[in-house]
RNA sequence: GGAAGCUUAGCUCAGCUGGUUCAGAGCACCUCGUUUACACCGAGGGGGUCGGGGGUUCGAAUCCCUCAGCUUCCA
């Protein structure tokens, strides 16, 4: 034979993928059919392919492929998305390389090389997914960044800041002195973290022996001090009230004054507030009118000039020199460990530092509720739905979100403003102008149109991702297109939990808002791929695999099969190369089923002997078929891959195949053949959306016939499920469990496969066995079947179901083994009825359970007490 | 501190509304097998008192309570 033993994956992956992009099977226009549509979740530009990234696009891409194979128009939107603080950060340390100072460039001159940046590597990413297999439509890729959608993100600016849902103002916002932009509250990851609680003295002033302590885990902020708080109902600090005290190191004096806030059991019971530097202190500040609020940090995190002191020190090395000073003054009482939840830039990973700045906050309340709404009355399906409660958690407690970013990289503000600082929103300087204008009533304007500037700063990443599942298909342009109208609302979104209200919620929010109508119908939720023991896989930890190196040491397929093998939605995938082996070794099982069967010579002139064995197999199909379709519709993946594998691997090849696989070098019969090449082509449509390649390559085989340049596997019929005889699967179940155990009988008595067996039967479930002697006779290596009315002496011997089989054996039967066996089996079916006599004596349940579960307990009875006496009977012949 | 979820064979997980086939699957493991598609294989086998305790019920892995452990989300 010529074919090789093993399947090869390199060899097919880059041919089949090339023939179905070159033959535009991924590409998809609006027509008469049914649109089936999913919009990726687009990848950072930055990125590069991980484990996450595989998981969650071999999903999308099962999905896709197989309902594009069930006839329907499918639509996969490929695409990434700028990144704007991640990509910024990446240009800026390139440029630092080449010795290029951001600041030293203009804004235009800096976007020139991150566009180029972005040219060179920004598509990686999507070339590594064409590996996987993924049947993305590659003509519609976009970016979020491109002309048509940057319009549409500034076009949503306007709309809702006319709405009055956009607005501007001071707020206390996170800060990342890394990335040098201000960024959201679900950007901020919260970590517990081990810090030092310092006990800091202020005198009272002009006293050297009065004084309050305040504990404090960010001493470097105590310049920036406000006042010191204690609880009114405190009676420890009754009599300071209204008193001043100075602050250390700097003397500035503050007042001691008293909230409920302040909790006495924490720390000295004393609180000093910094209204620039925390969140809790800037409500405090607000409450009692603490103003100037001090902010004493720079944007990098470094103390600036009204600090007093260390002025240019990192916020951490300041931190540990002050209570150094602090301790030399004589103001360190002592210093505790402590543990606390501290917040980090998701982007960069700095610290962040809280800061009241100016910025731009769209209002979430009224864009949550339809959000909210939608998705507890099921209209947006969360699967798995226990993710409902977080999300509904979440929006009922939504703030609002600050989308500025001090970043040049993303879409500008379009806001504008005149010399006095006056602003106004619109789309370019001269409606800005035309604006001004406007607002002046007539008025001549003391500024011309060069005059005015545009806002700096450029909106967070989100805010253009969330327009999403409407922008790529330019619905924001042109909002009644072909497109948009046949393909929106989408049909499944495939993405990870984490980002559930950072991009999911948002985007239902602008569905509703700009389209009147949700982005997708379900969001299935992917589980975090971790190692095998259970970490989150990282680069620092270095314990996630190459995902392009699996794909080359397993082959695509085999990859595939691997990461669906042990995900189900929602939950954490443990991940094992060893399931990817799995995959690669299901892989070669289907290519070596297939040897066999393309080896087969056919003599037109044998009678078709697998009659039974065919129906049988093709009622498993069926059968098999359902559970897969069921599993498909509640989004159990890796179940229905599970199904098919088990279909594939136990029924067709271990069962089917070696029931009507002819004699070595022998012909088939012609009928035999040709019902087992259907069989195999409906299995490789089967498998065709878990194993792309493997399917298409052997799909354009001789053996299924001459194919049209387009009659591909990626485009044939998805398998329609047929009729299922219950009774024939019944039998099949039984011949099968006889059959294991002859199999068995050999075993455990050493006799080897070669040496043929004689069989007796003796019938007492009026099952028609003569149906399946030859099935019998080829798998178990039977030569000769006798049906008896009598006990076989001297014969193996055992019990499927009602009847009894024995086997003569040439050599002597080991007594005392058998006997130990038959005894063994004995004493189970004498507890077993034990049981069930129990039951059935029990009155109770014999009037409350549910009359087929009685009569179902009377059988077993029967049954055990038939088998009983049969076991009897051959223990007294011994 | 608040909320949710999880705990079933060595590992990863199925077990829907309590009752035949309810204690299962895959991998791993053990024995045998170089038989003729495949050793990336075949045949057979061992292995769990379903986290602990209590309750409801004729009957609980499944429902309720409680304790313990783990995880996630939010403060």
């Amino acid at each position: 034979m010529s074919i090789a033993t093993k399947y090869n994956p390199k060899e097919t992956e880059e041919k089949w993928y090339s023939y179905w992009l070159e033959h535009k099977f991924f590409h998809s226009e609006p027509d008469e059919r049914e649109p089936y549509t999913i919009v990726i979740p687009p990848p950072n530009v930055t990125g590069v392919l991980h484990m996450g990234h595989m998981l969650n696009n071999t999903i999308q891409d099962v999905l896709i492929r197989k309902a594009r194979m069930q006839g329907k128009n499918a639509c996969w939107v490929p695409g990434t998305d700028h990144a704007s603080i991640a990509t910024e950060a990446k240009v800026v340390t390139m440029l630092k390389e080449q010795g290029i100072n951001k600041a030293d460039l203009s804004r235009e001159k800096f976007l020139e090389h991150a566009w180029e940046w972005k040219e060179k590597y920004g598509g990686i990413i999507l070339e590594q997914l064409k590996k996987l297999g993924a049947s993305c439509d590659w003509d519609r890729t976009r970016f979020t960044m491109e002309e048509d959608l940057s319009e549409a993100v500034i076009d949503c600016f306007i709309h809702l800041y006319k709405k009055g849902w956009i607005y501007r103002g001071y707020r206390m916002v996170n800060w990342d002195p890394l990335g040098k932009t201000s960024i959201s509250d679900e950007e901020v990851i919260r970590k517990e973290v081990n810090q030092k609680l310092y006990y800091i003295k202020y005198f009272v002033t002009g006293s050297t022996d009065k004084y309050v302590t305040i504990a404090t885990t960010r001493p470097e902020t105590i310049m920036a001090d406000a006042a010191v708080f204690v609880n009114p109902a405190d009676e420890r600090f009754k009599d300071l009230l209204g008193k001043k005290v100075s602050i250390p190191l700097i003397g500035r004096e503050i007042e001691i004054m008293a909230d409920e806030y302040v909790d006495m059991e924490f720390g000295t019971g004393c609180l000093k507030v910094t209204p620039a530097h925390d969140i809790n202190d800037y409500e405090l500040g607000i409450k009692y009118d603490l103003t100037p609020f001090l902010d004493i940090l720079d944007d990098d995190g470094k103390l600036n000039e009204k600090a007093e002191i260390l002025i240019g020190e990192d916020r951490f090395i300041a931190r540990k020199k002050i209570a150094k000073m602090l301790e030399e003054a004589g103001n360190l009482e002592k210093v505790e460990d402590y543990k606390s939840q501290v917040g980090f830039s998701e982007r960069t990973d700095a610290v962040i530092e809280p800061k009241v700045s100016l910025q731009w906050f769209v209002k979430m309340k009224e864009l949550a509720q339809p959000a909210l709404d939608s998705v507890v009355d099921g209209e947006v399906k969360l699967i798995p739905d226990k993710f409902i409660n977080t999300y509904r958690h979440w929006m009922e407690n939504v703030r609002d979100w600050n989308i500025s970013r001090q970043l040049w990289w993303g879409q500008r503000i379009p806001a504008w403003y005149n010399p006095k600082d006056e602003w106004v929103v619109a789309k370019t300087r001269e409606e800005a102008y035309e604006e001004f204008k406007k607002q002046a009533n007539g008025t001549e304007l003391s500024f011309s149109a060069n005059d005015i500037r545009q806002d700096d700063d450029v909106m967070d990443t989100w805010f253009s991702s969330w327009l999403w599942p409407i922008s790529v298909f330019d619905g924001f342009k042109n909002p009644d297109n072909p497109d948009i109208n046949y393909y929106y609302p989408t049909n499944d979104l495939v993405t990870a939990p984490e980002i559930l209200f950072f991009w999911v919620a948002r985007m239902i929010m602008a569905g509703h808002e700009f389209r009147g109508e949700k982005p997708f119908s379900n969001v299935y939720l992917t589980g975090i791929v971790r190692d095998k023991i259970g970490r989150k896989m990282s680069k620092s930890l270095g314990n996630s695999p190459d995902p392009i190196g699996l794909i080359e040491q397993y082959g695509a397929d085999g990859v595939r099969v691997g990461m669906l093998m042990s995900s189900p939605a929602g939950n954490d995938l443990m991940f094992d190369e060893a399931y990817c082996e799995q995959g690669r070794n299901f892989a070669n099982k289907v290519w070596n089923a297939f040897r066999l069967v393309k080896g087969w010579e056919v003599d037109s002139n044998l009678e078709n002997p697998n009659a039974q064995t065919i129906a049988w197999f093709e009622s498993r199909f069926n059968e098999a078929l359902t559970e897969i379709e069921h599993n498909f519709k509640q989004y159990r993946l890796s179940e229905a891959l599970t199904a098919s594998y088990k279909l594939v691997w136990d029924d067709f090849c271990s069962w089917y195949l070696e029931m009507v696989k002819p004699a070595y070098q022998q012909p088939v019969d012609a009928e035999t053949k040709k019902a087992t090449i259907q069989f195999f082509e409906q299995i490789l449509r089967l498998l065709h959306p878990f194993m792309p390649f493997l399917t298409e390559e052997l799909y354009h085989d001789e053996l299924f016939g001459a194919r049209t340049e387009k009659e591909c596997c990626i485009v044939a019929q998805y398998p329609v499920i047929g009729s299922v005889n219950e009774e024939l699967l019944k039998e099949a179940e039984l011949i099968k469990t006889l059959v294991s155990e002859i199999r068995n009988v050999r075993n455990t008595r050493q006799i080897s496969p070669k040496e043929a067996l004689n069989l007796n039967i003796n019938v007492q479930s009026g099952t028609d066995y003569s149906k399946w002697l030859n099935v019998i006779s080829k798998l178990a290596n039977i030569s000769e079947v006798v049906f008896v009315t009598e006990k076989v002496a001297g014969a193996a011997n055992f019990l499927v179901g009602k009847d009894e089989f024995f086997i003569p054996l040439a050599q002597n039967i080991d007594v005392d083994a058998e006997k130990e066996r038959l005894t063994k089996e004995l004493e189970y079916l004498e507890g077993f009825l034990k049981s069930v006599d129990a039951k059935l004596s029990n009155e109770r349940f014999v009037q409350n359970a549910k009359a087929d579960i009685v009569a179902n307990e009377r059988n077993k009875k029967a049954e055990a007490v038939s088998k009983i006496a049969t076991i009897k009977e051959s223990l007294a012949a011994l």
